[in-house]
DNA sequence: TTGAAAGCGCTAACAC
DNA sequence: GTGTTAGCGCTTTCAA
């Protein structure tokens, strides 16, 4: 193993100095750090993140807490993943990942064993049992999700109310004069998350804003049977005015019914759908959709952990993110596309 | 911080009792090991990682190689992540995620700095470029996904041949003299898969020694557009025979085509798909699936990788994952379920 | 069965 | 602008 002293006596130069040249803490003649790069490059160098972890009182690591339970949806969170860990890298951060199954004992170990530095914690629930721990253990916390009681925790999360209220302003937009918004199931604790509950909420004053009727539609179960049992409701709401399904899997499902019944949702009805663009685009006909806008959400979140990590305080506690609407073939006769 | 010194100084004994206590790798004293314990238990004491890293050179670290690309399942991922992070738990190893976006230099680096001891590297292909990378690198190293030459390394893989051979079989055995395999969309490279190929090959090879007719059906492109595209073949097809879907996207696309023409999957035709067991029970109909066993086959690449890890080398180099066939309601009329 | 002590490879005062 | 040096908190010989 190539370690810094062996760099050092190459370039003729003290191990501190190799230090000094790999942090940039202090100035370097040219002529010194020309020589200590040759050797570097000569001799195939790579510091041992474990011995700077140790002296340098930094993992160089965060930890990414990813519960994943039967209502994840769990083609959303890879992307996401793949943004934090890329954002990560950006600033010489790696990921590991904490799943839930160790429960907060996990993130005791992680943080006291210094494993990770900081945390960023996906899909936070309103009364999220976590936070208490990881509040106590005082390392940077980032939550993604909103929170009753923050307890202190930076958090971010998308704009739920601004996302229902986008979605039954385009549907009234194209001359809608009725509005059926597809709930979480009956049953589930759906108020559970602070998004969903103010998406619904948004999009009922939105429609009583526009004077339009809203009925929200809460299928029985989860999954097809669910929207299965719901259907007759759907498919006569939308022979009378517009849908709005806030998840890509429930889109899908009731873009077919509408087609099983004979209605085109490109001409006969509206179909507005919370989803990722790519997956609008990609759906049996081209959706219009508010998007989940989870990348950027993704990258605030990496922001903000670094920030803290970086000892600054000069920002936001909290930060909502704001959806964009998309029009696409299911909002037909919009007036900016005739 | 604690450290073990403040342990070994409260139980009154020396610091490397301490970490023997920890190892286990020599006796001690009942009566000692209590002392020592209790004074781990009351100063709440956490071994430093990166000390212990150092010291042991061992990070206790996995790197999970996730390359996503437009083939992707994303949903199929994550309970594959789930269960390599659980298992790597199990025995006191943290997992850290790789993505794409560094490329080679990246397993480099966390190979040579020490970041992580091994590799699980997912979805690799027939002649991945990663792989000598990974072979030069020397670190235990386990692929998902048989490649053409391991160079070495070790493979787990899902049974191709079996699991298309299984499919047709089940056709056949419900009453079926025609099959339709829906294949990878055309003009991509199908065979990258080591998988996807041999399920082709084991399909085809199955309906011949039945002497039944098989059909390879290549969508124009992938996606909605390009079962929409092959829709008419399909649908005669299996007003004649039976298909097989080789993933749960297009599973969910043909049942949908077939309800759109009427035919029942239930009674009229029917329909065997590759993909976990949870996603054939959530379909729209529950339908016969062959699984992709993607908790078993991240157990095994865990195993063998910790195997690897210790040092053992009686184990296969190879290993190929044999899949189950679950008959539910689109086999309809088969014999053992009158 | 236990202790003393020498590292593991780096960082960051403190010197000059 | 650079060198010296004392750790960071463990593991693991070597000795007793």
């Amino acid at each position: 193993m190539v370690t810094s002293k062996d760099v050092a006596a190459l370039a003729g130069v003290s191990q501190s100095t190799v230090s000094y040249v790999m942090s940039g803490s202090r100035s370097i003649s040219p002529a010194t750090r020309a020589r200590v790069e040759a050797a570097m490059e000569q001799l195939g160098y790579h510091p041992n993140a474990s011995a700077r972890a140790l002296a340098g009182q930094r993992a160089h690591v965060l930890g990414l807490v990813v519960h994943v339970t039967a209502r994840t949806e769990l083609a959303g969170v890879l992307p996401f993943v793949e943004t934090v860990t890329g954002a990560a890298r950006e600033r010489e951060y790696d990921v590991v990942l904490v799943t839930g199954d160790e429960g907060d004992a996990g993130l005791e170990r992680l943080a006291r064993r210094g494993i990770v530095d900081a945390f960023l914690v996906m899909d936070v629930t309103r009364r999220d049992p976590r936070l208490g721990t990881l509040a106590r253990l005082g390392r940077p916390t980032v939550l993604i999700g909103r929170p009753d009681e923050p307890l202190g925790l930076h958090w971010v999360d998308l704009d739920g109310r601004r996302a229902g209220e986008l979605a039954v302003q385009e549907l009234v937009a194209v001359g809608h004069r009725e509005v059926i918004v597809l709930g979480e199931p009956v049953g589930e604790p759906g108020e559970e998350h602070r998004f969903i509950a103010d998406f619904e909420d948004g999009a009922r004053q939105a429609a009583e804003r526009a004077g339009v009727p809203v009925a929200l539609v809460r299928p029985p179960e989860r999954g097809w049977a669910g929207v299965l049992a719901v259907r007759d409701r759907l498919v006569e709401g939308a022979r009378r005015g517009g849908l709005v399904a806030r998840t890509p899997q429930v889109a899908e499902r009731v873009l077919q019914l509408l087609l099983e019944a004979g209605l085109d949702p490109a001409r006969d009805t509206a179909l507005v759908a919370m989803c990722e663009d790519d997956v609008a685009r990609r759906l049996r006909l081209p959706v219009t959709n508010v998007s989940t806008e989870s990348r950027p959400l993704a990258r605030r979140a990496v922001d903000a952990l670094f920030a803290r990590l970086q000892g600054r305080t000069d920002l936001p506690d909290e930060q909502l993110v704001t959806p964009v609407l998309t029009r696409r073939t299911t909002t037909p006769g919009h007036p900016d596309r005739p």
